[in-house]
DNA sequence: TATGAATGAGATTTCATTCAT
DNA sequence: TATGAATGAAATCTCATTCAT
């Protein structure tokens, strides 16, 4: 019997999500009190206590959005016929999130999901089905090897996981460094990531290779 | 009980910090209390007071204990006059370093140690010296490219972002799936780099790709 | 619980002062743990660190208290014209504030306030409120030299002094005697104090008061 | 068994008396540890309580030792056939002590000690005994009364509970204010005192003395 | 739904004291 | 006697959560 519309409940809620994302990027999810989140919602505890079940129930809410946000990323990637194609589009998208000041925060959190993930349940189911996602991109580089784009003997479950931790080590390093050359860093990944591409294909010459803009 | 050798004294800090990475790998840092090591430890809560400030002063310990063991890795890799060949050293030191049932403790504290830095000063400190770290590597690359090892466009600080991502990125994967496949991974990482060493060589042909044994 | 009323809040502040003052002049403010006043306030430790921040801020609050009292009582000795009146006045609303249980209460935590502001700041600033407020007291007898009340030659700052020592002296010895004849006591500092007052008007010229080396 | 001779025990005993009456006069008594007091003596733990049962055992020998100088000074005191005179030697004696520095400490400490003794049994049984030393006075102020030294109708229990006042008051005011004038307050002091003794002599009828109601 | 005072379990830390050496 | 590492009870305070209004 909620007195607000199911839209407004869910406004109500992000905006929760939001300063909590705020919180926890600036002081941790353990630095953070429930007392922090409601003084700077200008709230009260019982109403956040309407839209969530606890303190771990925000944290989890903000892991699945981050996991949301993830799986339309790797889609994109993945809809694109061409996954070396795929792979240079999300470079790109990625630089374009990396405008939103809003991201760097949801960086710093995504550092403390990792960690809180090793004891808590429910934040390690979610991050569980993002493991799971990385087999789509598995099986997306197999098709790629199979059509000849990747040498043949490469363990495209291990490429996978190689491109993962590209990212992963990039949201670690910008977190203690946010003024690294990220442009740069995308640049060289890409680089090494185009030279296994193109070793299968021509090889030989090597030829104009891409550039991140 | 009179004053005990320095010797004994530094055995028991240890078995102190042995316990708490336990624990810290179990429950995380915020989810064990100092209870808990206590009773692990068999001991009594003045006693870790002896050797320890405080809760931070353990985590900083391990932090510290981290920052040591990757500046010898990093230090055997750049003894290696050649930079190739010491990531191919780093690599399978590595391989090693996952005999030891301790290390993927380790890893999981890590973890544990990068969320903290973000709100700890102390931690972030001691992170920050390994951030400082990576210059030696980039100075190192450095030096391969001005000795045509490496691409003379290649961003050099990048490359050994992307280096340490690699590595980054394994920890936290492994902690999540303990049971990757190591030896895929690493193969995987090594064809990716030696992709851009050989590049510089010769590359048109660039046939006999070294594999990691 | 919705908000509650200032008027409320203040009662109830008050009313853990109340507690807090019972429990630290039967234990003593180190005898006395927070459970402790917690049980006889059948509260939760959490609603006294709703209305004070610690320990320490209960007893700074119990000598402000003290404080206030204390400088009404001043004042209305110093509205008499009449110092000597005054301090007749004053002698009788002390006997009338003895008829308080409470009062003596009261005045075993004094003590104890005089020993805590020896080593806390806070403690210590207001107490040092209440020595500035002897200055008053002198400027009052300063004027009844003046006015020729007091003999020419007498030290206006040290009688200040010295009646406050009768005052100060009275507190201690009833904590330790709670049933020593306080009519008697106050009948004979009055006696004293009305030698000085007297000596002047009769004496004017203080035949061979003799002096300290 | 000692293997030291008493004269050394004792000596030591002493020192440890000193240290912690530096150390409670700076911190106060529930501010210093066992601790402070070991690392100012050079010592150890162990080696305290090979002299005393424990810090209470350490407060009241510090009581203790206060109770034997006031015994002494009051013998003095009494030890004049002339109460009047002898107020003057004690005063006097009052001046010399504040020459010794440490003196000053021990006053601070003095008050720890009233603050202690409405808690701790033992504290108080040592006070107890200095409130009946009072009673000496008095009876020395009783046989001044029938030599006709003070006014027949002086309430001389009164009398010597206002004459320790004025020293209490002042090792009070003393503690808060170490550089007050402490030659102007005796001087003050003895005035009044003095007023009361010459009172006999001179006024033998006690002209209307107001009395309280 | 919202409020915010109150709850109370639990966490960290201190420190007087002990006792093996 | 002296040492000082170790003990462990207890103290203060925090904070996620609840619930009467």
């Amino acid at each position: 019997m909620p007195k607000i519309s199911e839209e407004k409940r869910q406004a109500r809620r992000l905006q929760i999500l939001d300063v909590a994302t705020r919180c926890f990027a600036r002081q941790g999810f353990h630095g953070t009190s429930m007392e922090d989140i409601v003084r700077e919602l200008k709230s009260s505890p019982g109403a956040v206590y309407c839209y969530f079940r606890g303190k771990n129930d925000i944290v989890a809410a903000i892991a699945e959005q981050r996991h949301h946000r993830e799986s339309a990323l790797l889609a994109e990637l993945l809809a694109s016929g061409d996954v070396s194609e795929g792979l240079q589009h999300l470079a790109r998208a990625f630089l374009e999130m990396l405008q939103d000041p809003k991201e760097k925060e949801r960086r710093k959190v995504t550092i403390q999901i990792w960690a809180e993930s090793l004891r808590d349940k429910r934040i390690r189911k979610i991050i569980e089905r993002g493991i799971r996602q990385r087999d789509m991109l598995t099986t997306s580089l197999c098709r790629a090897q199979r059509a000849g784009q990747l040498p043949e003997n490469l363990d495209t479950d291990a490429l996978s996981r190689v491109l993962l931790a590209l990212l992963q080590g990039f949201i670690l390093q910008q977190a203690w460094e946010p003024e690294l050359d990220t442009k740069g860093y995308l640049t060289t990944a890409m680089h090494l990531i185009n030279s296994v591409f193109r070793d299968a294909e021509t090889n030989p010459v090597g030829c104009e290779r891409k550039q991140l803009a």
